[in-house]
DNA sequence: CAGCTGACAAAGA
DNA sequence: ATCTTTGCCAGCT
């Protein structure tokens, strides 16, 4: 399978796909743990692509801020927050709550 | 064919 | 301390 498209994005997408349930994380993070920290921004294109990718918690990447940034684009701007709630994971302003106690870092969790 | 845009982030002024 | 500008990769216009 396995790579169906180029490896950034493939990685973007593994690395979400190993986001725990009740957890969220960063572009920043997985960008950094790909090794393009300043390549944020193509973590989170990555995510827009990511429909046509099955199991990816899109959800559950936020900005640094813990901004629910995406959820414009999922389905319905409420799904996300719905799910990230449906987790366990408290939003609120769309913003998530207690966001540094609930962040995944990959760099850290995987990498420990 | 060439340039712009886009779910971010960090450094410079 | 706040605001502005650049970097990133891929997909579109």
């Amino acid at each position: 399978m396995t790579i169906k498209k180029n490896n950034f994005f493939n990685l973007v997408y593994q690395v979400v796909r190993l986001i725990p349930k009740g957890r969220v994380s960063t572009y920043g993070a997985v960008a950094a743990y790909l090794g393009a920290k300043s390549g944020a921004r193509t973590v989170g294109y990555a995510m827009n692509a990511s429909h046509t990718v099955p199991n990816v918690p899109a959800h559950r990447v936020v900005n640094r801020l813990g901004l629910l940034t995406g959820k414009n684009h999922f389905e319905s701007p409420q799904k996300m927050q719905k799910l990230l709630e449906n987790e366990g994971v408290r939003v609120i302003n769309d913003k998530v709550v207690d966001f540094e106690a609930i962040f995944w870092d990959p760099s850290e969790e995987l990498c420990l």
